[in-house]
DNA sequence: AGGTTAAAGTCTCGGGATGA
DNA sequence: TCATCCCGAGACTTTAACCT
């Protein structure tokens, strides 16, 4: 503190001193304290610390006069900047913008969306009045409630209606639709409907459990060919969505002019193209209190894949199959090979020294090869490429530039590979243009932040995967580009391999697939997970106790494998209750994370896991580790040996334990995934009092009052403006994500069951959405 | 009404992202 | 693999909001 808050507060109540008299005297008197702290060895106080004050100022002052709060705070700065004793920027002044995406953008808009407004009552007069009802229009009827109710956009509806069979429709009058609109595996994500919608769906339709018509078979034909190959199945998907489309279009044609003769909507503005309809009928929903993160979602394909939570609850110990107590025991966990205990490698070593790298690194990296570009321009001949000539400077242009590169971080980085596959393009006559294009494609600003840019050695398929996901996510590519980013990313990770990098990685990404597909329809419950950890604690014997530490960090505290095994016991923080994990894989501080265990797993789990630390941490009480580091100790590793567990001896025994009793296609990256799904619904279910008890595994801990309050205290734990706007923001930052798309598409498999609750308060019972 | 400040708008340019 | 076109930065202007 560099300011005395005694001698500001006398100098503030010369200069003005009404402001010490009448209701707000405590307040101001606070106010001045809190500022003192607040400014720094400059003497200065930021804008940020100023909203920061206005924000306290409203919490202390009394309800009816919360208002005066930013006045207040003002008044006092200003006084203070007249003391001489500090400087102070005044408050933000905020005002809410509405989102351009979500609102009327023009007059003609705001119209239109009136039209649509009142479309929606008239379909059911039109349904009525019409004596004989065309298949076509039934399914027009569906389609249109599906956007003006539910949300959906053009593309989505389309695309379902194609695909729609009548075994898609749930007992409870749900929709299942595909996920993507090639993608015929059983992913699918349940698009709950409001009553006004269900009672559009063809008569008998939830009990219709035939797979090969479609729903709308007469107005809509023949279903897409499923055994068609998969290029081919992709173009036929589109066009099956395009002909649905089309018809869609007429039909509705038809309905607007029906609509303009009965209601009187004449001149003006017109509303009579479907794709227009859906673009402003869309955001209907929302004035009946949808959120905009899911009318977001019903743009178009992908949605993400949902799990059927019902279907996971129905294993009931006692007669599951898949799980259950008693398989458990009876195949006994093999503890690993003897020569695990020499499968080591140096505590948390393959990481980076985070301090070490340069600012703005992924920029410098990324201007360095671009200029690498430039140069090979100057070298190019008539034909646009680097002529035979000159690929002797190239080289020479090519060690220049790399040792620029080596300068800002000795390698091997992505940005390093990315160097050598250039060059190597360029020496095989592709254009300059091309190499810009690769530049920008794969070896982008954003990409060469991501964190495991900077640790080749490092990568496994998980990461790899990973990658793909998050750039093609954080882009925003029609579904071809997709497909040619894959083949060029491959192909510059086959560069890599080549030259002897990336010795882990199996499967390099290839051309074709470029449906969204979802590997994981499945997550593991708490009850699952808790059933593993229970079990390598009880039989894996010294080895089983770190076992059961790393699946307990995956399940509830959605960590890597690799973040699992770079862990050291500097990056566990025990504190009274507090139980912290830090997750420093990251090359910079905000991709560091600190997971708050204490507050995400059950409390019995944390106290063995504290426990499990400190006897680790015995082990090296002893005098001969007296100099020996806290970080280089890691957290898995030998009994009394720093050193850390590798792969081969920590992680691919679980996967191993985890698919003998699970069966199937699990591995450890699964518990991730089950993390960020649970952790969805936690959220939902704190800010919305009942929703837990809605869910088939309400009985686990996490549901549990006193769990969910714990949750709240982290989320809502600095002070506020207003509690629930930032939620995403904290998921993120608790799964260390970089883009929240990624966590919903890739990684939440429980969303339908929020979208759904979020649509029961819409239109049926209680009160409006509205965060707790 | 008028002063002040920040946000929003406008215009231009060049390079990088995109899609075929 | 390549040509095109879009988008964002930057400089500058206008508008909105708040205050006196």
């Amino acid at each position: 503190m560099s300011i005395d808050p005694e001698k500001l507060h006398d100098q503030v109540k010369r200069l003005c001193p009404r402001r010490f008299k009448g209701r707000d005297a405590e307040v101001v008197t606070g106010l001045i304290t809190h500022t003192a702290a607040l400014i720094d060895e400059n003497h200065r106080l930021a804008r940020a610390q100023a909203n920061q004050l206005v924000k306290a100022t409203r919490q202390a002052l009394p309800d009816d006069r919360k208002r005066r709060a930013f006045k207040l705070v003002t008044e006092v700065l200003e006084v203070i900047n007249l003391t001489g004793l500090a400087t102070c920027a005044m408050p933000g002044q905020t005002h809410h913008p509405m989102r351009p995406q979500t609102t009327a953008g023009s007059a003609l808009q705001f119209h239109q969306q009136a039209i649509a407004y009142a479309m929606d009552p008239y379909l059911d007069r039109w349904l009525a009045e019409r004596a004989a009802l065309e298949p076509m229009d039934r399914a027009l009827a569906l389609a249109l409630r599906l956007t003006t109710r539910t949300g959906m956009g053009a593309d989505l509806v389309s695309g379902s209606l194609a695909r729609l069979t009548p075994a898609c429709v749930t007992a409870n009058g749900d929709l299942r639709l595909p996920i993507d609109i090639a993608n015929l595996s059983r992913a699918y994500y349940h698009w709950p409907l409001p009553p006004g919608c269900a009672r559009l769906l063809p008569p008998g339709s939830p009990k219709d459990t035939r797979d090969d018509v479609l729903l709308f078979a007469e107005a809509l034909g023949e279903p897409i060919d499923p055994t068609l190959p998969e290029d081919a199945l992709i173009d036929a998907a589109a066009e099956k969505k395009k002909a649905v489309a089309d018809a869609l279009q007429k039909a509705f044609q038809g309905f607007a002019q029906a609509f303009r003769r009965d209601t009187g909507h004449r001149g003006g503005v017109r509303l009579s193209d479907w794709t227009t309809f859906c673009q402003v009928g869309r955001f209907i929903p929302q004035g009946r209190g949808m959120p905009p993160a899911l009318i977001e979602l019903g743009k178009g394909f992908p949605l993400p894949a949902c799990t059927d939570l019902h279907a996971l609850a129905a294993q009931n110990p006692k007669q599951s199959v898949r799980l259950s107590g008693d398989t458990l025991a009876s195949a006994p966990i093999k503890p690993p090979a003897p020569d695990a205990a020499n499968l080591t490698a140096p505590a948390g070593g393959e990481w980076f020294d985070t301090e070490a790298l340069p600012e703005h690194w992924a920029t410098k990296a990324n201007r360095i090869l671009q200029r690498f570009c430039q140069d090979a321009e100057a070298l190019q001949g008539r034909n646009r490429y680097v002529t035979e000539a000159n690929h002797q400077k190239l080289e020479d242009q090519r060690d220049k530039r790399l040792g620029e590169l080596n300068a800002l971080w000795a390698g091997p980085t992505l940005a390093h590979i990315g160097f050598g596959w250039l060059c190597e393009l360029a020496l095989k006559r592709a254009k300059i243009s091309t190499l810009r294009t690769y530049v920008s494609r794969l070896l982008a600003v954003s990409t060469l932040a991501l964190e495991p840019a900077m640790n080749l050695p490092l990568w496994d398929d998980d990461i790899v995967d990973a990658m793909e996901t998050q750039i093609i996510a954080s882009r925003d590519w029609q579904h071809t580009t997709v497909g040619h980013f894959r083949q060029t990313w491959g192909d510059c990770l086959r560069y890599a391999k080549r030259i002897g990098h990336l010795p882990e990685v199996e499967h390099l990404p290839g051309g074709q697939a470029h449906v969204h597909t979802a590997k994981r329809i499945d997550i593991l419950t708490p009850y699952e997970a808790g059933l593993i950890w229970n079990h390598c604690l009880h039989h894996g014997g010294d080895w089983g106790a770190q076992a059961a530490a790393a699946v307990m960090l995956g399940f509830y505290g959605g960590l890597r494998s690799a973040d699992v095994l770079g862990l050291t016991l500097k990056d566990v923080f025990i504190d009274h209750g507090e139980v912290r994990v830090t997750v420093s894989a990251g090359k910079t501080s905000a991709a560091t994370r600190s997971i708050p265990l204490d507050v995400l797993a059950p409390p019995e789990m944390v106290r063995w896991f504290r426990e499990f630390v400190e006897a680790r941490r015995q082990q090296f009480a002893d005098p001969r580790f007296k100099g020996w580091k806290i970080n280089q100790i890691a957290l898995f590793g030998p009994s009394g040996n720093p050193d850390r567990y590798t792969r081969e001896a920590l992680i691919d025994p679980i996967i191993g334990l985890m698919r003998a009793h699970l069966g199937g296609e699990v591995d450890f990256h699964l518990l991730r995934h089950s993390f960020v799904s649970w952790l969805a619904l936690r959220v939902y279910a704190m800010r919305h009092p009942g929703f837990a008890e809605t869910l088939p595994q309400k009985a686990a801990t996490m549901f549990q009052p006193a769990a969910l309050a714990r949750l709240r205290q982290i989320f809502d734990g600095e002070a506020r403006s207003s509690a629930g706007t930032d939620d995403h923001i904290q998921i993120k930052k608790l799964v260390g994500h970089e883009d929240l798309r990624t966590s919903i598409l890739h990684y939440t498999h429980t969303l339908d069951w929020i979208h759904a609750d979020v649509m029961r308060r819409a239109y049926n019972e209680g009160p409006r959405v509205k965060v707790a």
